[in-house]
DNA sequence: TTGACTCAACATCCTTTGCTACAA
DNA sequence: ATTGTAGCTTTGGATGTTGAGTCA
């Protein structure tokens, strides 16, 4: 009743599809079929993602959460809407709104006579329970199971519960009025939403897909030697004869004895053959939850190759055999199939149709006289047929051995083409399977209006369609097309051009080859305006589109070629494309000029006085746009001090389009003349924006500018780098704090062994720092009980350095390690981070870097990748804890575990890092590397026992102090701290 | 029964140059 | 004080398409 504009969030009524959505459409799809339709699902995807879900999904989302609810009804919808808006706690249905819920969907997969009427009223329900719900904010959840309950009373008048009585009378008003309103009108318009006519066509596609692949292998079958040499008997000797005419006959004679032989041998096949149950039909929409629909039960060659035999089978089994007889007797028999899959064009809903299993013998077409068999048929016409290969005439023959029995050169109408409005049988893709197991698409030969008719069923009518089914077919066709097959496609194409005129105006809309005036889109014009023909119109209307206006019918109604249409293309839109209608040019149609977005927000006074008429050009009536040239390097612009660039032939003469991102800056910088280059718009922030992709600029200013622009490049690229160094700089301090710290306390309090570490199990109080256990390999954590440390004034003093500010908060009490080993006459850092978290500590790598020389870095120099490589196990000769990974290489193999061998191990870095001091990479990402956790307690192990100099010194006590090791002739730890410290400060 | 039309409800096409608040 | 930018919010009216219903 809130509804000012009438506007609510709708679907289309009575659409079960809908109700069930999407998801369980496909849930339906046996599991084999469902990794077959992913290939096509990508491929529908991609071609409706092109553009954004518009308007109705907008409105879907509003009427609320329906996502993943397998039978969703309207009430459930409504449920969830209400509670939305309601209380947030209150989230899941209470056991009575569960009950009607789940009440609904019995109903729902049960397809009860749930008739359109019906349906309406549920519709009703959806607008006034939302509305309801606006306005009664406090209504309960129990309300909506109430009022839905009543969803199926005709008169729809709801009798709510005597303590919502009050608030449900309001309802009952605006529902009665509602319903009068829509009675008065009395349509109901089925419509699918876009998802759901994406789910059929993608199940079409699979349709097709197994019912190619199923024919292809029952076309193999019909190869079967087992088979043909029992079959050889069947066909008399007579038959023999006329099938195989001996060759001093005349071509016309020996057609005719061939195609004797086919009837005879037609009539010997289906007086033997007893046609036992039903083949392939076409479903309906409705149908495909009827699990009682008789179907061919499973089939291998060999129950093939049985029923064959004994002459029993399905009439789609009788064509096959009939194939496989011709194919024994060796006549080139091609097993022909029209195939049945659903039609996507089809907007039925998708329920189980109590009734179905009833139709086949309501709407069925009824079998033809011609029919021997008693069984009823769906349809009367074949889903399998032969075509037999006739060398006499050079024609493939048509031959139905089963349901019309007929043997036919199809000329003019087929006799095996069913009506357009047979159920059962759409003849839409008939493909004929040749005996080296190829095949092709032979529709156009028996689809008497391909163009009118079939076309608009076929998948092939949109052009994404026509490339699937291109594809598709391929696997099919042959590497080489033989003669034959060459004079059948050319065959083919002549029959589908020399379709005539439809007979009435809807089948010319998107006809290929004629069109009507009236069926002319706003930008297509007819040049020259020559009728082809005529269309005898049967009733007389006015007919208005647009500015077409005329009074047809009765008479004739001319009809034109398409290839004579013409697209049409105001100025701008032509100026939008680089190019401007040539002078004095006479508009060839003139449109409705639309406002622009900027005339609708300003002064609405002015774009109504603009809306004009505006002429449209063809493109013989334009001429290629050219620009104002670059005078004195001054780049002409448009009234937003801009260029326009749609094009490339937009630039102007003696100009240059760089298009790289802020290179404006380089000609700011310059001082040169420059105007931002706009190549088209975008939808964004509720507005059109300019889409400015670089510069123009003159060409002589172009290296400047370039030179200047790669500097600038070149110097973010250097401030990036060092912001990285900077970052590692500070953590290689910590981590050389930290093993400061670690080092004295080991000499202070003596070595932990690692029965005496306590465990760290979250509970020790703040003060508890925990670092890894030093002496095992492979370790479990140790922890060493710091409480008697001050912390804080370890801090103040510099001597524990806080975690850097770039990391988060959880891990800011962090402290760091670092070791300098010597490897093959090259330094090896290694770090870690011992981060206090939940009252402990935890000791992490946040890298491991190899460089020649520390000092290096200090010019910013980087460890290219080259001069990484991988590092040898020495452990007779220097045993080194090495901690292979860098850490990227870590954050991406999480789980790899593996890496770390005992202590001493292959080494490799990645050499996918270019710089090696951005390795060290973000700490929060490593910290959740838990399996990292016993590689570093093994390589603090190694470090502080083996090969760490920290070990050895006194570093509390002086710094100057070096002993002994390959760490003299490097560094000390404090140069090298007072090292750091300067790079930090530089940097 | 067929087909031309209307109606309704969407889908698709075509349009084609901001504003405000806040941080640096 | 100035400048840069994130965030806002995902246009909307006209035309085309489709199918049910109506009517001749």
């Amino acid at each position: 009743m809130k509804r000012s504009k009438g506007k609510a969030p709708v679907r289309p009524k009575g659409s079960n599809l809908s109700r069930l959505g999407p998801q369980s459409v496909l849930s339906s799809v046996p599991k084999g079929y469902l990794a077959m339709m992913k290939d096509i699902q990508t491929e529908v995807k991609s071609i409706d993602d092109s553009r954004p879900v518009k308007k109705r999904k907008r409105q879907r989302d509003q009427v609320g959460d329906r996502v993943d609810l397998d039978s969703a009804n309207d009430s459930e919808v409504v449920y969830i809407s209400s509670d939305s808006l309601e209380d947030p706690d209150e989230r899941h249905p209470t056991s009575e709104t569960q009950k009607h819920y789940y009440t609904n969907s019995i109903q729902l997969i049960e397809g009860n006579q749930d008739d359109d009427e019906d349906e309406d009223e549920d519709e009703e329900e959806e607008f006034e329970w939302d509305d309801v719900n606006l306005l009664n904010a406090d209504t309960g959840v129990a309300d909506t199971a109430e009022i839905n309950s009543n969803g199926g009373d005709a008169n729809n008048s709801v009798v709510g519960t005597s303590k919502e009585a009050s608030s449900t009378q309001g309802i009952t008003i605006s529902l009665n009025a509602k319903e009068t309103k829509l009675t008065s009108k009395s349509r109901k318009v089925h419509h699918l939403t876009k998802e759901e006519k994406a789910d059929r066509i993608l199940i079409h596609k699979l349709q097709l897909i197994c019912l190619l692949h199923h024919n292809s292998l029952r076309n193999h079958w019909c190869n079967d030697f087992l088979l043909h040499r029992d079959f050889k008997r069947v066909l008399s000797n007579n038959i023999l004869q006329e099938l195989f005419p001996p060759d001093h006959l005349s071509p016309t004679l020996k057609t005719r004895k061939f195609l004797d032989g086919l009837r005879h041998a037609c009539k010997a096949w289906s007086n033997s053959f007893r046609i036992t149950h039903k083949g392939l039909r076409m479903l309906g929409w409705d149908e495909i939850f009827n699990k009682s629909r008789l179907i061919e039960s499973r089939m291998g060659i060999e129950k093939f190759r049985r029923q064959l035999t004994r002459f029993r089978g399905s009439s789609d089994l009788s064509a096959q055999g009939f194939c496989a007889l011709l194919r024994s007797v060796d006549v080139d028999a091609r097993l022909v199939c029209s195939l049945q899959p659903l039609d996507f064009t089809s907007n039925t809903p998708m329920e189980e149709s109590a009734e179905s299993s009833d139709k086949d013998t309501s709407r069925a077409g009824s079998p033809s006289s011609r029919h021997p068999s008693t069984f009823h048929q769906g349809s009367a016409y074949p889903i399998y047929w032969v075509e037999a290969w006739d060398p006499a005439s050079s024609r493939w023959v048509s031959v139905d051995p089963t349901v019309t029995q007929s043997v036919e050169v199809v000329r003019g109408r087929s006799k095996l083409e069913p009506a357009l409005s047979d159920p059962y049988n759409s003849l839409r893709y008939v493909i004929a399977f040749e005996r080296d197991g190829t095949a092709r698409d032979v529709t156009r030969r028996y689809a008497y209006q391909y163009n009118s008719k079939t076309r608009k069923k076929r998948i092939t009518n949109t052009e994404s369609g026509a490339v699937w089914w291109e594809r598709v077919m391929r696997y099919f066709t042959p590497r080489q097309l033989d003669p034959r097959a060459i004079a059948e496609i050319a065959e083919l194409k002549k029959r589908e051009a020399s379709e005539g005129l439809p007979t009435n105006i809807q089948d010319f809309k998107g006809h290929p080859i004629y069109v009507l005036e009236q069926h002319l889109r706003q930008n297509e014009v007819l040049d020259p305006k020559v009728p082809c023909g005529t269309l005898a119109l049967k009733h007389t209307k006015k007919i208005q589109r647009g500015s077409f206006e005329a009074y047809v019918g009765g008479k004739t109604c001319p009809v034109y070629h398409r290839k004579h249409v013409k697209i049409v293309r105001s100025a701008q839109s032509w100026y939008r494309l680089g190019r401007v209608v040539k002078a004095g040019s006479q508009p060839l149609k003139h449109t409705k000029a639309r406002k622009s977005l900027s005339s609708k927000y300003s002064d609405t006074e002015d774009a109504g006085e603009e809306e004009a008429n505006v002429g449209m050009y063809s493109l013989d009536q334009t001429t290629k746009y050219v620009p104002p040239p670059i005078v004195d390097g001054k780049v002409p612009r448009n009234a937003f001090r801009n260029i326009d660039v749609y094009v490339p032939s937009m630039i102007p003469e003696g100009g240059r389009h760089l298009r790289y991102p802020n290179i404006n800056l380089a000609a700011k910088i310059l001082g040169v003349d420059y105007a931002d280059a706009v190549c088209g718009f975008d939808f964004a922030r509720r507005k059109m924006n300019p889409r400015i992709e670089g510069i123009v600029i003159a060409a002589e200013f172009e290296e400047a500018v370039m030179e200047v622009y790669n500097h600038l490049v070149y110097e973010k690229e250097e401030e990036d780098k060092k912001v990285v160094e900077a970052k590692a700089l500070l953590r290689w301090k910590r981590y050389l704090i930290a093993l400061q710290i670690k080092s004295r306390l080991n000499r202070v309090h003596g070595k932990l062994e690692e029965e005496s570490i306590p465990k760290a199990d979250g509970s020790g109080s703040d003060s508890d720092v925990v670092v890894s256990e030093v002496n095992t390999t492979p370790a479990p954590k140790g922890r060493f009980d710091l409480s008697d440390i001050d912390v804080e004034k370890l801090l103040a003093t510099g001597r524990l350095a806080p975690a850097s500010s770039s990391v988060d908060n959880e891990s800011s009490n962090e402290f760091s390690f670092t070791v300098l080993h010597q490897l093959d006459g090259n330094n090896i850092e290694s770090a870690i981070v011992v981060s206090s978290r939940e009252n402990s500590v935890e000791a992490e790598p946040t890298s491991h870097v190899r460089s020649t020389n520390m000092v290096s870095r200090s010019n910013g120099e980087v460890v290219s990748a080259s001069e990484t490589q991988q590092l040898e196990d020495d452990t007779e000769t220097q045993p080194v804890t090495e901690i292979p990974q860098n850490a990227e290489r870590l954050s991406d193999s999480p789980k790899s575990t593996n890496f770390y061998n005992g202590g001493v191990q292959d080494a490799k870095f990645s050499t996918s890092n270019q710089f090696s001091m951005a390795t060290v990479a973000d700490e929060t990402q490593l910290t959740e590397e838990t399996q990292l956790t016993s590689l570093v307690e093994t390589q603090i192990t190694e470090e502080t026992q083996q090969t760490s100099f920290v070990e050895t010194q006194d570093l509390t006590k002086s710094d100057d102090d070096s002993s002994g090791g390959f760490m003299a002739e490097s560094m000390s730890e404090s140069e090298l701290l007072a090292e750091l410290d300067e790079e930090m400060d530089s940097s």
